[in-house]
DNA sequence: AAGACACTTGACAGTTTCATCAACTGTCCT
DNA sequence: AGGACAGTTGATGAAACTGTCAAGTGTCTT
């Protein structure tokens, strides 16, 4: 999926006559479905909780009752977060016994995850006063 | 941010026995901090408006009203995501007259946009019989 | 100074999300 | 078969989010 920069010549952007819109280069909007997809992942990662659980499950395999153990929250709280990552195809569940293992649903996951929270680290909103 | 994955020799993972948890080695959970504030960043990506509002921002710097004019969406309801957008530093923005110049704050943004739209192109769940 | 244009903001309503708890399913052990 | 362990699911209510519209701010033009 490769963004392409529009370079466009336009010192003089001026609304008030609208034709500039027509006028410029035509920009194709995203596959609404992509779109929605791609939103649907995002939010997915989109709450601390489940960040730290896919910051886990990046390390390695884990089953509910280890992750339960390592966050320090109950298990079903935990279960019903994953039930909504794996809706999503985020992680992936493989039963062995008792027991069930999440994991993450490929590295591109992974790679999305890391670069998110290089992001994150770098723009730390506690040195910004809150204005 | 780098995710170092732990190759554990553990066949024997056995949760009866819970000593397991405290035997593993230590895996720090992440920062709280970041943690949040990562999250915001990705949630804040995840709407699909608003995830189609920064691809176009991706190409080229963009006022409200030809925002306004390539999404068919009114003007209050783009300002609104703009701003979302702009609380979690995702964008920031240039006045120059009448106009205000949205652009992405930087370029981690951008690959963080293009990483994700390459994933949710990839995986489509339209092909996905629903169970 | 007045009007027009380009936005932003505040407030309200409708929707979505999230945690919690009880009840349920599946697997192993004896 | 019965009990214990591992986990899932459904329902419920509180909290957070989003769109919409009217009203407000800032800038340029005449």
């Amino acid at each position: 999926m490769e963004i392409s920069r529009i370079e466009d010549a336009s010192e003089d952007r001026d609304c008030s006559d609208l034709e500039h819109l027509e006028a410029k280069s035509p920009m194709p909007l995203l596959d609404q479905e992509i779109c929605k997809r791609t939103a649907a992942i995002f939010r997915a990662m989109g709450d601390a909780s489940r960040l730290q659980l896919l910051a886990l499950l990046a390390k390695r395999e884990m089953c509910v009752t280890e992750l339960t153990g390592r966050l320090s929250d109950n298990l079903p709280a935990i279960s019903q977060r994953l039930k909504l990552l794996r809706a999503e195809r985020l992680v992936s569940t493989r039963r062995q016994g008792k027991h069930i293992y999440y994991s993450l649903a490929d590295n591109h996951i992974a790679s999305l995850i890391e670069n998110g929270l290089a992001h994150g680290s770098e723009t730390d909103c506690t040195l910004c006063p809150p204005t």
